[in-house]
DNA sequence: GTTCGTTTAAAACGATCGTTTAAATCGTGC
DNA sequence: GCACGATTTAAACGATCGTTTTAAACGAAC
């Protein structure tokens, strides 16, 4: 509309606020450094995000919007084409998030990074990221309740945290794991996702707790 | 020795710290509202430990060694006592983490949104924290390895991690999901130490990828 | 009671922060 | 060409930071 910039001066503050955010940290970059790497003005932070904080809630949600989107996208794919197949919804969750570090489009380190931080952020910040997960969160609930209608509610929020917890964990420290990998050849990412989708769906389809005495090799006499 | 003062106000500005750190942040919390919360001056926290940093390393440490120490206690125990029992190794692993968030001796909410934080520390910070957990690292490997001998030391390596990551962000995040449970009852954390044990065990014993064609109820025709 | 190392106290240092202001510049519609 | 909204610029504001300095208070040893 009107004159019609389309400003790329904003486009330019959110890669830099990224990458230096990743980087550096949040608290510890200033929006001087910010204005520095896009060679803008320090002011055009205010003009373009109102604050600091603002920025820092647009960088989040570029990221993580389309992410979620993809998974909501496979999740559908997945029931309508394998209903049966649990690793299918697992797939779905994490595969949309792992593949953003081999993404060349943009820099998944910086990504992963990015998402580190956001453990660390008050919880004002985490309220308004929140929300941004709640659809996923419902959908593969609802998902992973028919594969697993044996498992109560709580043990259902738990395992499904628990998937949450071992991608997140795997994202955050993708590179800390790679340089302590030691002689180990960790392979690509993409092998890697198979490994992990093995694991959680192994952890989500364990014997219940609340049907204790229920054998693991489970075809056994009543 | 000497004058023998053994100076509480240096354990009154960890506390503070560890406080303030978990509450506000590291990067947002200034020395002088650690001082303020210490009922300490300013100038106490370099004169006992000599900078913001090296007081957040002391910080850090004096939660991470005493957990880590009570892991190999309880592997020893469990080696010897039921040298069968993957769900015991599990257990050594992750009970001690999970009961610092209920022991009154330590406030846990303060200690578990510390470790959140590390996350987000610069990598500097980092590598000198990692190494406390080296110890704990190579011997639960190790134990893992006996009971999987048919994983690859990259998959034993990727789904040690995973347990980590389960445990981790249950810890980190354990406040969050307590508060978006909605009207679920998620009851006492002991008892969901169980839980965790049994869906990281199921993970770890998934099949290998490396022998892709195993059926998984494993024991019909080769 | 004086001495001496340990610990605490008050004040100031230079630097950097997020934000605001007010003027300059740009691009378009008329 | 002029006018006008959108955008960028330079400069300053007040506040807060980690650190340092200098001196005072303390507590045991002789």
């Amino acid at each position: 509309m009107s004159p019609v910039n389309e400003s790329d001066t904003r486009e330019r503050l959110l890669d830099a606020a990224e990458k230096l955010f990743a980087e550096t940290g949040i608290g510890a970059t200033s929006l001087r450094a910010v204005t520095a790497e896009a060679q803008a003005n320090l002011a055009s932070v205010h003009y373009h995000f109102g604050s600091k904080e603002s920025l820092l809630l647009e960088v989040f949600g570029r990221r993580i919007k389309p992410v979620n989107h993809e998974r909501l996208e496979r999740l559908d794919k997945a029931m309508t084409d394998a209903p049966d197949d649990l690793d299918a919804i697992v797939r779905s969750f994490v595969a949309p998030a792992l593949l953003v570090l081999a993404d060349p489009e943009m820099d998944g380190h910086h990504v992963s990074k990015l998402m580190g931080r956001f453990f660390s952020e008050p919880a004002e910040i985490k309220m308004q990221i929140f929300p941004l997960f709640d659809e996923v969160a419902e959908r593969f609930t609802q998902a992973l309740k028919q594969h697993l209608p044996h498992l109560s509610p709580t043990e259902l929020f738990w395992r499904f945290h628990y998937m949450v917890g071992c991608m997140a964990f795997s994202l955050i420290e993708s590179e800390s794991l790679e340089s302590r990998a030691g002689s180990l050849e960790l392979g690509h990412i993409e092998d890697n996702i198979e490994g992990m989708v093995r694991f959680i769906s192994g952890g989500l389809s364990a014997p219940s707790l609340q049907t204790p005495a229920v054998a693991k090799e489970a075809d056994g006499e009543a």
